[in-house]
DNA sequence: CCAAAAGTGTTTTGTTTACACCCATGG
DNA sequence: CCATGGGTGTAAACAAAACACTTTTGG
């Protein structure tokens, strides 16, 4: 590399992880535990090694707070003001990942720069170290745009979902209420569902029918778009 | 920053800028002059000094080979493979750009790292340095999906434009024919354009209404989308 | 007067929206 | 038997697509 001149530049990957808990969108965030901004929340991220892509670099940081892999993650901007950051000039590529939340919810917080890790409503968002408040403000939006026209909402549910649990995460990111038979009619219209032979369990009215995501039929049709979640 | 790893990484900022010239969407490449790559033809990119953002950067490398400034850029994608560079981890962030090409097409190829510049028609692209072939394809997707819902073609015309100019370039980056009837009834209902008092000259059949963009009209029902273009 | 492109409406088709009642289940 | 959400169709409004001829101009 001697043509290039050394500019000692840095530069990390920031993560928007998404869940659907309780019936709210959430966001993990962090407690930082060193200066600038100790003690603020913030979005996880990290350096990018030498050695790794920076998607490599955005998988490993969610594998080291959720102990999850094979995520689906999208990079949606890369954040590069001078100001960003206090200490000088740190560029940032951001991910958004979707994540689908197993009962027990663990998390592992096993990295040295935070001390907590927990997941907040984005609806009650506190303030956030650095500029992680934009990048998380692009990151839904993106997310917001994508859902319309790309399956990601399947990657925060349960493997088996009701078509009223759908809907709600829809109407919950587009924040605006749907109309259930047009929605239904909608969605099962693009044939990517598959619908089985089940039905919800221990609720105290008529039980929904459960579907999954059929990802067969979905390629089958939407070939042209990247894959939206690695197998 | 102590605090933080000194990793030595590098990063550039690319260019695909667009032009609309002799019925052809056309780019603009320079060839290399020095290894790796010598002699290649390559996206115009440079490296990103510690004292500017990546957004000055990019518009540094597209003042620096045609000597503009204010013309509409955006930020699509970053590319952080482990192999895209053979001397080393570079990270490229990949900007867009429309230009307006004055008849003169003058260019100022003043950079150091190139020996020329041309415009290259996108249907007959050589082989690009790096991974500059799937820069450019990535930055073409995204224009070819903003464009039908952001007024990004009117910046790749004169100012002044008859509609048929419109639907012509429309129809090179979509690839595909439009119906004369339909194109203007939708294109005059979104209200954005103004009809000038003046004609098409020196043609040698009926000559056209001269139409300008109206962006005070556009931002006035739109004002949702960011701005398209740096005034 | 001819060649070339400008300009102009209507019909058909498909898509989106609005809207209300009966059904099944658990407690 | 009742409270709760599950499940279902049709009509109206709107948007998109298909389609052909007359007008103007320069040469």
């Amino acid at each position: 590399m001697t043509y290039l001149p050394h500019l000692n530049s840095i530069f990390s990957v920031d993560c928007v992880i998404f869940a659907f808990d309780e019936g709210e969108l959430k966001i993990l965030l962090i407690e930082r535990n060193q200066d600038p901004y100790g003690d603020w929340f913030a979005l996880p991220g990290n350096m990018v090694n030498n050695d790794e892509s920076i998607d490599t670099a955005a998988e490993r940081v969610l594998y080291e707070l959720t102990g999850l892999k094979g995520i689906y993650m999208e990079q949606f901007y890369t954040f590069g003001d001078l100001g960003r950051h206090p200490k000088g000039r740190i560029i940032t590529v951001a991910y958004f990942a979707m994540i689908r939340l197993t009962n027990p919810k663990e998390l592992r917080p096993v990295t040295a720069y935070a001390k907590n890790a927990s997941w907040v409503s984005i609806k009650e968002l506190p303030e956030l170290a650095f500029d992680h408040k934009s990048i998380f403000e692009k990151g839904f939006e993106r997310v917001k745009s994508k859902i319309s026209y790309q399956p990601l909402a399947f990657e925060l549910l349960p493997e088996k979902f009701t078509l009223t649990q759908l809907q709600n995460l829809y109407e919950i990111i587009l924040n605006k209420k749907l109309d259930k038979r047009n929605f239904r009619k909608k969605i099962l219209g693009y044939d990517i569902l598959k619908e089985l032979d089940e039905k919800q369990k221990g609720v105290s009215y008529r039980a929904a029918k459960l579907y999954k995501f059929d990802r067969r039929k979905y390629s089958k049709y939407f070939q042209n778009e990247l894959s939206f979640s690695k197998d």
